[in-house]
DNA sequence: ATTTCAAACTGAACGCTGTCAAGATTGTTT
DNA sequence: AAACAATCTTGACAGCGTTCAGTTTGAAAT
């Protein structure tokens, strides 16, 4: 009689997965506060080390996860707004599907963009990869509008502006940052007025280099 | 004999301030991550249960040095740009003081704006006037634009927008998540060639509103 | 001046965390 | 069939935040 109450042998056969099944979970269930590695392995019915052989520790695990979490995001943007359309359209589409993520995945965009996460000096490849695979998808965008194609060294700059104010606009509605001066309006609205509202001056810096 | 080694008297005579000062070389030495309420005990001399007679629990001292975070960049934000400049001109050295005290002390920068503090619903009231005091500084100067005072409603929406950029550009900065795309450059420097850049456009945004 | 009382602080404990080392179990290769 | 490497458990360790009962102290009340 072992004390296996959850599993048949004493190989789990598929931990690794499952434990980024459960981690997926307890991050989307209650944030980065009650986030633990030992929780993650009670979720998928193993011993609090058994983690350690697939990750090495709670920090790989956590890059594997923003890993993920870069990719869902890179998805958004990706099918975010209409084939056809010109690239001031899609840039703001992308915004949209970049702050629709963190609001409606809070636990695991603040992991991703979190301190601990540091894809340019972590040597987890898949990790640098997947967060630069984000980024370019706008910066290629970017590079679609005329006035930046005409000028290819303000294509960085430019890109890295977009960024800003859209990852600020995340940051800043995630953390209700903004709910102190929208007294009047109806709180808790998902995409807030204010959102839209910087998201249009987003468009419209878009339009304007595009002739 | 006593084990007090530091002290001479039972009572402190002053631990609130102590821990505070405690906390702060603690956050600004090694930041967020080795940042225990235990260690703020040992370096003010004081057993582990002390500081909750003065703050509750960890989150009440957090939220102390949050609202002082808040006051040190309002503090930063208002004696940027000289006292006759046009608002375009204060609104940019606003925030180059912003992204500033985000580079030189990042450990309260993150711990300020981090996911912990919630300035509109701690019932810490220091905390929300402090927080406060530094979005009205950026307000009042926007409300300034020429455009602005013309259209009132734009105020709001124009102060978040340059807000959005400015807290953006920091993270990003911050979190060095900018690094795999300045090849070119010397790694490091404190404001990056793009961050002076993506300045430069929210002044252009600005003098756009200034006639 | 003495008593009373509330505030400040200690010491020890509890449950929790991440991590490690040693051993048990298993699938795979030789 | 034997040897091996990978996988997982068990038990331990130090450190964390917090609680609770008790000790010390300064100040207020008598």
């Amino acid at each position: 009689m072992h004390s296996l109450s959850r599993r048949a042998s004493y190989h789990h056969g598929d931990l690794k997965s499952a434990l980024i099944v459960a981690a997926e979970e307890l991050i989307g269930e209650s944030g980065t506060a009650h986030f633990t590695l030992r929780e993650c392995a009670r979720r998928a019915g193993v011993s609090p080390a058994a983690p350690a052989h697939h990750f090495g520790n709670l920090l790989g695990l956590l890059e594997t996860l923003a890993a993920l979490g870069f990719e869902e995001l890179a998805k958004g943007m990706e099918e975010a707004g209409e084939p056809g359309q010109p690239p001031s359209g899609r840039i703001r589409a992308m915004g949209e599907a970049y702050v629709r993520f963190a609001l409606q995945s809070p636990g695991l965009f603040r992991l991703t963009f979190g301190e601990k996460i540091r894809p340019s000096q972590s040597g987890n490849a898949a990790l640098h990869a997947a967060a630069s695979r984000a980024f370019c998808l706008l910066e290629k965008e970017v590079a679609r509008l005329p006035a930046c194609a005409r000028k290819p060294e303000s294509i960085l700059p430019q890109t890295v502006l977009f960024w800003s104010m859209v990852h600020g606009l995340a940051i800043l509605l995630l953390d209700q940052r903004l709910n102190a001066f929208t007294e009047g309006e109806e709180a808790g609205a998902p995409m807030d007025t204010l959102g839209r509202a910087v998201l249009d001056q987003l468009e419209r810096l878009c339009i304007e280099k595009s002739r």
